[in-house]
DNA sequence: GCCGGCGCTTGATCTCGATCAACGACAGGC
DNA sequence: GCCTGTCGTTGATCGAGATCAAGCGCCGGC
């Protein structure tokens, strides 16, 4: 019903590509869930809509940081560099997350797109204003970022003190948890990783080959199968997770 | 001078134990900074000051976080444990930081005091309220909450990527500038880390050996000197930074 | 079909930091 | 004074993971 409202960079086409605010996919999840639909409207009449392809960089550490926004689809990663080109990866970034500050500023990380993804982007500026006027949901957002804290800081735990058996592990445990498919008859689950091996190593802070390695491992004591490509199934998920660390 | 100023937990005593907000030594640095002195009075009502050791935990991980406050003297840090009881400290906080979750539950991180520490607690539901009712207190508290999770994730680059001697260096540097005495006259600056050597191979995701090695490294190579007990003189600061991980 | 490139795996070796161990310096208790 | 415990330093050795190197499977281009 909104439809006519939908941002559009060229054509009619493209108004099709995107659901209205009312029936967005992560109208539950992303920030806007404390809006009412009125409110939405609202939203609606300051975002854009943005698709960009599995490998594209969104928005580079060091820019001066514009806009804001959704995931809508797909899976972001943010990325920290040493000026020598290591990297690590510091944050994944999934449906309904929020990208971006909306205060302030240089951007510390770059973000780029692991698969193809959809997102709706506010001018920064504007959805400060917005955030100013519902207070709801600046209340949301600081509660999310207090969310994205903890959970970095958990992840420091791993970084810092864990083995490369619990970082994989662990990693491939919350795949799991986010992409989780139906059990099939033995109840194993098989995940379509959106990273390559190269990036989970700058996820878990380790190479390439460790994690090649580790994966090796894993399958040789039955705990997972590599049915190739970017696949995983998990086959003995408790397995797993007694090798992963328990926090 | 202040002496009689210590502080006390009940009775008349209590409201003279420290100083009124209006002149309190964090003022302008904690949340209240952006409060009106007459809504300092309000925030006064609800708040409890309290004094702990060095070495005195504050709160556990696991616990319901009952009270937040703001840290007003003294150096705290936050623990993340493993079940084995391996351990990560995952961030330090200096005076006039926000301490604990306005918003929920039960806590992650265990917290305790490095050295002797000044707290102005209050409880998490009238805190929270508080919130509600000074949105700009509630903007300032989501602005310091995303600088502290950009520094977390600067965090994770030195803990995955980083060598013993980047991890060290950093740490002395970010020591320096905390503390940052005036140089002497050879532009030397001498510090007394509020960490034992434990605690920093903690925080770096280190061991006791590797961090005392390395201390000994800086001082044959000149970097630093090591007059005892927790004390370090940064001789040559560039030398430090330039061995110290460029972000 | 063949070729070249990329991502993944595997093997061999090396190295940094962990681990194990001993010892010295210092503080508190008595 | 002596004993004991804690903290920091240093040395010897070990080992997990990095590094160096080779080869394989797969896909797209032509």
């Amino acid at each position: 019903m909104e439809k006519r409202r939908q941002p559009r960079r060229r054509g009619v086409a493209r108004a099709m590509a995107f659901e209205a605010c009312a029936d967005c996919r992560v109208r539950a999840k992303a920030l806007c869930a404390c809006l009412s639909d009125l409110e939405l409207v609202q939203l609606d009449r300051i975002s854009r809509h943005k698709h960009v392809e599995g490998g594209a960089t969104l928005m580079w550490a060091g820019d001066e940081g514009v806009v804001c926004g959704n995931l809508i689809a797909g899976m972001l990663k943010m990325t920290a560099f040493a000026d020598d080109g290591r990297e690590q990866i510091v944050g994944l970034l999934y449906p309904g997350d929020f990208i971006g500050r909306p205060q302030s500023g240089e951007l510390l990380f770059s973000i780029m797109a692991l698969t193809d993804s959809d997102l709706c982007l506010f001018p920064r500026a504007a959805f400060q204003t917005m955030l100013d006027d519902h207070i709801a949901m600046e209340r949301l957002l600081l509660r999310r970022t207090m969310l994205a804290l903890d959970e970095a800081r958990q992840r420091m735990l791993l970084l810092g003190r864990g083995t490369a058996a619990e970082k994989l592990a662990g990693f491939l445990l919350e795949m799991a948890a986010r992409f989780g498919a139906v059990p099939d008859a033995e109840g194993s689950v098989t995940i379509d990783l959106p990273l390559s091996r190269g990036q989970i190593a700058d996820v878990l802070g380790l190479t390439i080959e460790t994690v090649s390695r580790q994966m090796t491992h894993f399958r040789i004591a039955g705990l997972i199968d590599l049915p190739g490509g970017r696949s995983v199934t998990i086959r003995d998920r408790a397995g797993l997770r007694s090798r992963a660390m328990a926090g």
